[in-house]
DNA sequence: CTGAAAGCGCTTACAG
DNA sequence: CTGAAAGCGCTTACAG
């Protein structure tokens, strides 16, 4: 040993332990740190024994694979922007608890940005570009904007449509079967002994909004009630916008006995006009909603609703997005569809004596 | 050129162009990486002239910086952990806006975990440590479990508390002044002639709801009301909490002509629970409730509300941690105030002829 | 089925 | 104020 190798840390050197590597790890098991990335990769063509040794050593040093090096040596890195611009704070509650949990598990970085309807859709691309974003996931109402979608496939980026009425060729798709969800729940008003059921449909930007007015129509054409058209109205997904509508309902000469609402916050809405009208729920006023986000227990009584599982849907989104971009074969859109079910709570009840 | 210089790729070669990297900038701006490294990372000891010609550099190859290579070359490499078992979705939403745009922004990695109040906080801390989080973001009310601080220490990982009304030596915390919060509201109320003003307080484990109660409490001594201890309660910060509470004081011989909730979802199930007593809101009962999240407008009439900023205190909790994981000397903890402000809305009108 | 070499894009630690 | 060298921890592309 010369003076100089000693005393003070060599040229180039680099300070602090920060875990076990995969040469740690190549060490304790006696291979190679090939051996340790395969393992480690879940290639199959490691012999079993081997894998064992890895693994043995793998738990005893507590080795976690670094993501940084992982990233930058397989030239794979994977950012997905996510767009919101929903108004509903419930919802997107839960659509960014399920989508950063993916995000983490596949090793993607997430981008959460928010657009406004007013704002130019080229200089979004442009800067979701400028991010390096690679793919891009869109919840509603954002996953039925046309332009954008076209914006971003132009500008080369992956794309994924959540709870979309019109899934785009271009696009991957997550939804629940919409038409179905609402004919469920109108069939069940129906089952009540209801025969007018108010309806208060979503914005008309949204495609899934047409889907839940087709599976009302539906249920009360197959139970054999004639459609009033007085009974259906338009909201816009928002609280304020379902008072508008129940209150119009409500003020109807021949008033309707239920009211289904096409999400929780017009659903709530509902309610709180009923009882500004001083009608009792259920008693005198039967609602239902649609999502079952917490805005269905948030009111007085409870809703019953249909749920829409809007975690595990953006959890899906996250992994078509990130499949594509680690893997040209699943480039391909693909549409994947989740059950829904129904929730039954305290807004609904048959028809006794009103 | 020899053949085998030619025609395919060679050994070790990588394949693909993924953008600029520093080497592009630095020929172009005829400088080193070195200096394109410092001008990216805003060295104050860089010539201007230089900047200037590598800025230049920058912006006609549209150079951004890879972070996988950053945080493996610097070896520093951020990881938050958030925890939340927050029932409010809408407050949940906020934050984790908030606190995902300022991780991304810092180049930090943000692990969203649920907690349980049931789950063990030592597999909680050892997980957290498997997954080499360096630091956790504990939003209400994980910020007031005083066990958990202890363990998550113990475990050598920083932590920022978000809304806490005991900051705790172990860790940074960020607050408004909710004592001040709850004096304000509670003094509007007084001065539009209210004086049985009832009030609802939040779940007895968060030290925010004692501050809020000696705010009310302060306004009414202030005032020159003789305080009824009959027109305290307490909840959970949950609508169902809040229904019970509101039916509870508006059951009272002597009824309260006003109620200030201590969230807006509590304050929503009070103006439930006084239209199913056929009160109006605000004629005959005035509300008030606290945050502004997303419930404050989700009810009829819109809440008269303290606003907390919720996002930017997630920003400001993630800013606070990255800097003590990246600077040694950020990590005496920090306690920053942050302003709330009022929110005037349709829940609360003055005193006339009752 | 396994391994030796080279490289991913950046920054640290020096030395001018 | 600027630069040459080495290294961060992993994986790709080969070659056995």
């Amino acid at each position: 040993m010369t003076e100089q190798d000693n005393g003070r840390a060599k040229r180039g050197q680099r300070r602090g332990a920060r875990g076990p590597t995969v040469a740690d790890v190549a060490r304790l098991a006696q291979v190679s740190p090939m051996t340790v990335s395969r393992v480690v990769n879940n290639d199959p063509k490691v012999h079993d024994t081997t894998r064992a040794k890895v693994e043995k050593a793998i738990a005893e040093l507590g080795y976690v694979p670094n993501l940084a090096a992982r990233s930058l040596a397989g030239g794979r890195q994977c950012r997905i922007g996510l767009l919101h611009s929903n108004p509903s704070a419930a919802y997107l509650s839960e659509f960014l608890v399920g989508s950063t949990e993916q995000a983490n598990a596949m090793g993607a970085q997430l981008l959460v940005e928010h657009f406004e309807e007013e704002a130019s859709r080229d200089a979004l691309a442009a800067k979701l570009l400028s991010h390096r974003v690679d793919a891009v996931l869109l919840p509603p109402p954002l996953s039925d904007d046309v332009l954008l979608l076209e914006c971003i496939n132009r500008a080369g980026m992956a794309m994924a449509q959540v709870a979309t009425g019109a899934p785009s060729p271009l696009a991957h798709a997550v939804t629940i079967d919409d038409e179905a969800a609402a004919y469920a729940l109108t069939t069940r008003l129906v089952g009540l002994g209801h025969k007018r059921i108010g309806f208060i449909g979503g914005a008309p930007n949204q495609t899934a909004s047409a889907l839940r007015r087709n599976g009302y129509r539906r249920a009360l054409d197959v139970a054999g009630i004639d459609a009033d058209r007085r009974l259906e109205t338009t909201g816009d997904f928002t609280f304020r916008s379902g008072m508008d509508c129940a209150l119009a309902l409500l003020a109807l000469e021949e008033r309707p006995s239920a009211i289904f609402a096409s999400n929780d916050d017009m659903a709530a809405a509902t309610i709180a006009a009923a009882h500004r009208m001083g009608l009792d729920v259920p008693r005198q006023l039967s609602v239902c909603g649609f999502d079952d986000t917490a805005s269905a227990t948030n009111v007085w009584p409870e809703l019953t609703t249909a749920r829409q599982p809007v975690a595990d849907m953006a959890r899906e989104a996250v992994r078509l997005l990130v499949d594509s971009v680690f893997d040209a074969k699943a480039r391909t859109p693909r549409h994947v569809r989740v059950d829904f079910s129904l929730v039954l709570r305290e807004s609904d009840a048959s028809m006794r004596a009103s």
